[in-house]
DNA sequence: TATTTATGTCAGTATGTCTGACGCAAAATT
DNA sequence: AATTTTGCGTCAGACATACTGACATAAATA
């Protein structure tokens, strides 16, 4: 009865990469990972003065120009009360511009300044090395892979960029 | 002269899946990821009267019964301040046991409880589907690339393990 | 014995987040 | 045209998580 424990289980849980053991591995790697890019970020931003916060912000602004404010939140998954603290450091701060959207003129677009673009670049030299040793040592293949389990957890990638 | 923007880069940099746009998409798919797996766990630890930071901590002490608090320390990458506030909680709850170690009484082990064992499972339970359908639709080749990226980002999960 | 190590604690602070309530202008609906 | 809804900004207060710095204790180690 080396099988019991599968027995309420879909029919290939038994396969080894979809034991308990193995998902939780995959779970711990993806906190480690979030929690040392993460930590790159905060490295930089510290010095001007900003946190994590600005920096998820600013990198997804910078990634998304001229995205709305409800788009970012979406992004984001925090209330706008909180935001806008951030988007307000942001913005006194000279990073990023707030401009009245042209078509629908309730919603306000957002982008990096030049000074954003710098920052965020800073930002981004920190953490790409990480990224880019990991994916490189890896191989395309293995990083098919990634990318194929991560859009499984999280859908396509596409959802949250803007659409103007 | 389409290729001036990899003229500081290593060789292969030109491919596709190594370019900055990839490595960004990289990032994102992670920081979503990350973000969506914990807010499973929050949904559940939230009836506990427990947050975040108690997830992460039972979801470890429970993977690695006896574990020390220096290793726990080391794999959480907080202060032994933010730590105690939150192991406290969890021992005050009934959900972690901490012993005084054999070997080196300096030490304390720490392990889940019955009641802890539960409440991770329950954790478990709300996390675990998001994985496994992740996981059991991108196939096994797949999440061996998704691990063989994440243990170039983060190095041998081995490491983190408890040495008992 | 003196020192170092592993841990726990107290106090104060910073950051990021939340809920709830209110206001306003623009768009959408009736 | 009047009304409702939407997108956004803000004030106020609160909670959760994390930090620094200082100090205490017991056990291991030199």
């Amino acid at each position: 009865m080396s099988d019991a424990k599968f027995g309420g289980m879909p029919p290939d849980t038994r396969a080894l990469y979809l034991s308990d053991e193995a998902l939780k591995q995959g779970l711990d790697l993806l906190f480690v990972a979030a929690r040392d890019v993460a930590g790159k970020s905060a490295e930089v931003l510290s010095a001007a003065g900003l946190g994590r916060a600005h920096a998820r912000a600013l990198h997804f602004i910078g990634r998304n120009p001229g995205l709305s404010v409800a788009e970012l939140l979406d992004f984001l998954k925090i209330t706008k009360q909180s935001l806008n603290r951030v988007l307000n450091d942001l913005i006194l701060g000279g990073f990023v511009e707030r401009k009245t959207g042209t078509k629908d003129r309730r919603t306000r677009r957002l982008q990096v300044t030049q000074a954003g673009k710098i920052l965020a670049d800073a930002v981004w030299n920190a953490q790409r090395p990480m990224l880019a040793a990991a994916f490189r040592a890896a191989g395309q293949d293995a990083v098919n892979g990634y990318r194929k389990v991560l859009i499984g957890m999280t859908g396509d990638p596409e959802r949250w960029r803007s659409k103007p």
